[in-house]
DNA sequence: GTGAAAGCGCTAACAG
DNA sequence: CTGTTAGCGCTTTCAC
């Protein structure tokens, strides 16, 4: 079934057809009557492809994630998918769990002609970005930052969140502390050890111990038991998000028999639902998840339409939150 | 950049560089050679859309999925994108949170002109599959059956799954029993509620009470804790899915004040990673993922190439998970 | 307001 | 093996 088809059967052209169905063009009430008669006789429907083609436009933005194993990376794709489609843009769903996977996705994105590309993952160097920039696709990184480059971001507030998430710590009598880190690979983890350890510095906490894993619950759980075979169990233990603190947690009760937080502070970060189950109740910085999405659809989008806006970045606070995993 | 650059550029046609770009197709080393050199200099690649156009194949697979407040979904969307990336087929993601969407959402679908569609949620009756056979679009329902017509269908075992949960608690002593179930426009929730009671009624146990929630962890602390209001504690609690078997949990430790599994016993339906949390170790029937994931997109694939397979049903059997949530 | 005509960038016969 | 040619289904000037 083709615009011809309808053309035919309605007695118009097919021009006629194309516009009846592209809204805000000049068709006659009559002429359009006659087309969605026919169009629903033939049960026709415009072919996206051919539009894409001639259009330039191909209403499809890349969304990039990594495995789930991060919990708060399904909670933002839905929101995120969520805000893409009030806007009638589809989501072309890639992952990327290897670093060097990467520049494979990247051939896939420009043959598929997406409109733009929202990166929840992956870290990207100012190189991959001027290769956006030349194929004139808008990208927008989500809570990360290219060095030495303008790129759209949209961020969480670190520097804040872990400023009052360590003074809340120090405030509630913690000394010795542990960071657990997530991989030293991601931006995220970098920066969010990095910020904290530079807070906990300022109450002239230094030599911090730092452990990594890799933002998974087991991760969380591995690394505390871990520490815990040849150390005495710190004071406080700041993780790099929730899933590794949810991790710590199980294991510091289940595995060492701590309690929590009586024995043990146990703090997170990105605010998962999971973190808010009663069973953990986590103290944490909740990022304002919707509002992100939201920041990162619009900005996104605004290049779509207008590729000469220059890039701009987004920080938005978050909450923290004063769940019962840490004293306070 | 089009094929005619680089065919001007490499001094052939743009039929060789069309060749080139398609694997298995007979050029030359030399002429291949030329024009990958010329590709490269131009940074080439091939548009997909005009591709899809021509081919009438868009290498694009439509994932229906409901909101993420359910954890299973972002794990089988998980698995089923990778299986699908391996096969060089990229992931269109839909989201359909309620049911008057389906028609809106289905429409999109034509246009985009997938080659097929995985639905992980969403109810469809024989209208449905009409459509999509009218269409030629091949689709593989996750968990769900249409009644009275023959479809592709990946299920997991409920009867068999449900049959060793309930011998399970029976056996371990439980006798008052609650049904926490999904929504009932969910099939699956209905499929697992009525096997679940059937199973009980075969051990002589009957007149089980019934109290639906939505999937979510919050309906599930919500609904026993409105149980709970006005009866006294069953000894177990069938839930229809992980998620709410943990609010459950969660609302009888710290809401009732009850001792899971001594006081009561709690079982779920899934497998989900956080089933597996110490926290709560959840006796539960396991999906297996990753097979069911790669047995769908078998199904599919298999249909998009060769469109006269018949339909296929597979169901996979679960596996018990003896956890400790339960007395058994 | 409407129709004719020219492509968007590519693939796939077909003939050489 | 290679080049020529005819579209895939649509949008968009451009005359009328």
């Amino acid at each position: 079934m083709t615009s011809y088809d309808v053309a035919r059967v309605a007695g118009v052209s097919q021009s006629a057809v194309s516009r009846a169905f592209r809204p805000g063009l000049s068709v006659s009430a009559k002429t359009k009557d006659k087309v969605m008669k026919a169009a629903k006789k033939l049960n026709y429907k415009p072919n996206a492809i051919a539009r894409m083609l001639i259009t330039q436009r191909s209403g499809m933005v890349a969304v990039i994630i990594s495995s789930i194993s991060n919990l708060i990376y399904p909670e933002l794709l839905s929101r995120i998918t969520d805000q893409l489609s009030s806007r009638d843009v589809r989501v072309l769903l890639f992952t990327l769990d290897e670093k060097e996977q990467l520049a494979e996705l990247l051939d896939q994105i420009w043959t598929f002609q997406v409109d733009g590309v929202i990166a929840l993952t992956a870290h990207f160097d100012h190189e991959d970005i001027a290769r956006f920039e030349e194929h004139n696709i808008p990208v927008v990184l989500y809570n990360r930052q290219v060095p030495d480059h303008p790129a759209n971001t949209v961020c969480v507030d670190h520097e804040q969140g872990l400023k009052q998430l360590v003074d809340l710590l120090v405030a509630g009598g913690n000394r010795r502390f542990l960071v657990l880190s997530g991989p030293t690979e991601s931006d995220v983890a970098n920066e969010r050890r990095i910020i904290a350890l530079r807070h906990l510095s300022r109450h002239g906490i230094d030599e911090v111990p730092v452990a990594y894993g890799d933002f998974s619950y087991q991760s969380g759980k591995d690394c505390f038991a871990r520490w815990m075979k040849d150390h005495d169990a710190p004071d406080a233990v700041i993780c790099s998000n929730d899933t590794m603190a949810i991790g710590c947690i199980d294991e510091a009760r289940d595995g060492q028999g701590l309690k929590v937080p009586e024995e043990l502070s146990v703090t997170g970060f990105d605010g998962i639902h999971a973190a808010f189950w009663t069973g953990y109740d986590l103290t944490t910085v909740r990022q304002p998840v919707n509002q992100m999405a939201k920041a990162a659809v619009d900005i996104l989008m605004e290049r779509v339409e207008n590729p000469t806006v220059p890039p701009e970045k987004r920080v938005l606070a978050g909450s923290l939150f004063k769940g019962s995993s840490a004293r306070s």
